[in-house]
DNA sequence: TATATATCGATATTATAATACTGATATCCC
DNA sequence: GGGATATCAGTATTATAATATCGATATATA
């Protein structure tokens, strides 16, 4: 039985993944080299074993004593592990203000995402097109995705409406959803629902405030 | 000394929260007066304890064996921890595409976000109006902060501008950011800093597609 | 060439969050 | 009215993630 050495990058992990990547990047473009994790955590104030570890789990090479770790290697390992280098095709449903900026946003292309087609229900807003790429009519989301073989599947309608645009994303073989509305979705036990939560993140800012005022009345 | 008997409400349980309050308005359209933690569970696919511990933390009322919780109080509870009731105004800097998705989303106001100014660099886009907002110079921020108390700034800038603004907002005394750009900011202890980190969530959804297409082959 | 030191990888510890278990109790149904 | 049972609250356990510690080693410096 083949074991799996390399080890499993937990999900807290991924989430750290970019804000390395960034990071990375910006000491390439000062032409540095190599770079230790006490380096990066001071950087971004995180913990410096929590950093070394991180790496080591996407980077099979090792540091160096003294000098760390080699800044395009561990980039690139990075990079390729969270899929910028091929990129996934996705459809998006709901072609409001938050699809327009989501389509409009050049970063995600570099991270390796390549929305294809959109959706919506809107007589008004069907035919037509937001930065190139047709809208179409809702009805087509599992045709479609199952023809042109979509594993991924963006949904920015309104609560009400996301549980079916759901359905229809799995019924079309769609294998991973990025929700932005603020409910929870019932998916098979294999499909991975990314939940984009602003609303969570509002009640993150909300609480703080609630602290901050609050103590210093 | 007095001690502060109800328990902490963790950072997990807040995330929790808006799925929570969404959920209870479903089911209080439906009329329904009381629900139990399994049900709210099974709902959201959620563990039963996990549900009557997150509803301990926020409801210092009881629930009733094989009854279980009043909806109407634990939404009032759950809201008014959220300050859905009382409203936060915000700044946002940066009235690129994204701004104007968050701009023009009606369901903020309902969840205590006010915005009440935005900010640009870019002269073309300095005195026009998003959503009845007059977008601003950039070099105006902490002024604007200080005179009108704002707490909460919104970053949508590009990676590159974000630790500037970030400090801006910092010296015009906003004490909770919204970070969008994919970029660790660094701040005084007492700002939290709220990640809206779409390349992490990026991340998860291209690992679990590897995963899930690589198990296949 | 010898010594000091920054950093490494590995292991141990601690903190946080999730889940399982247990006895008590309100409601339901016969 | 008297079980039967769903659910509760509280406590115990387990799982996961973060951090601290320690011996080993590559580089720099005297």
């Amino acid at each position: 039985m083949i074991e799996n050495v390399r080890q499993v990058v937990t999900t807290q992990a991924l989430y750290r993944m970019p804000y390395y990547i960034q990071q990375l990047r910006v000491l390439q473009e000062q032409r540095i080299e190599t770079v230790s994790a006490p380096k990066i955590a001071e950087l971004l104030n995180l913990n410096e074993v929590q950093v070394r570890k991180d790496f080591a789990a996407v980077y099979s090479a090792k540091g160096k004593p003294k000098t760390g770790f080699n800044v395009a290697e561990l980039l690139d390992s990075m990079e390729e592990l969270l899929g910028y280098n091929n990129s996934d095709e996705a459809v998006i449903v709901g072609a409001g203000s938050l699809a327009h900026a989501i389509m409009t946003h050049e970063g995600f292309q570099d991270y390796g995402l390549k929305i294809v087609a959109a959706f919506d229900t809107d007589a008004d807003r069907i035919g037509t097109d937001i930065n190139g790429i047709k809208i179409l009519a809702a009805d087509k989301i599992s045709n479609l995705c199952r023809r042109m073989k979509i594993h991924i599947g963006i949904i920015t309608v309104p609560a009400y409406r996301a549980q079916v645009v759901c359905d229809q994303l799995v019924a079309g073989g769609v294998l991973a959803i990025w929700n932005f509305a603020p409910v929870h979705l019932s998916v098979p036990d294999h499909i991975l629902v990314q939940n984009e939560n602003l609303a969570a993140s509002l009640a993150m800012l909300s609480n703080h405030l609630k602290q901050a005022l609050g103590a210093e009345a």
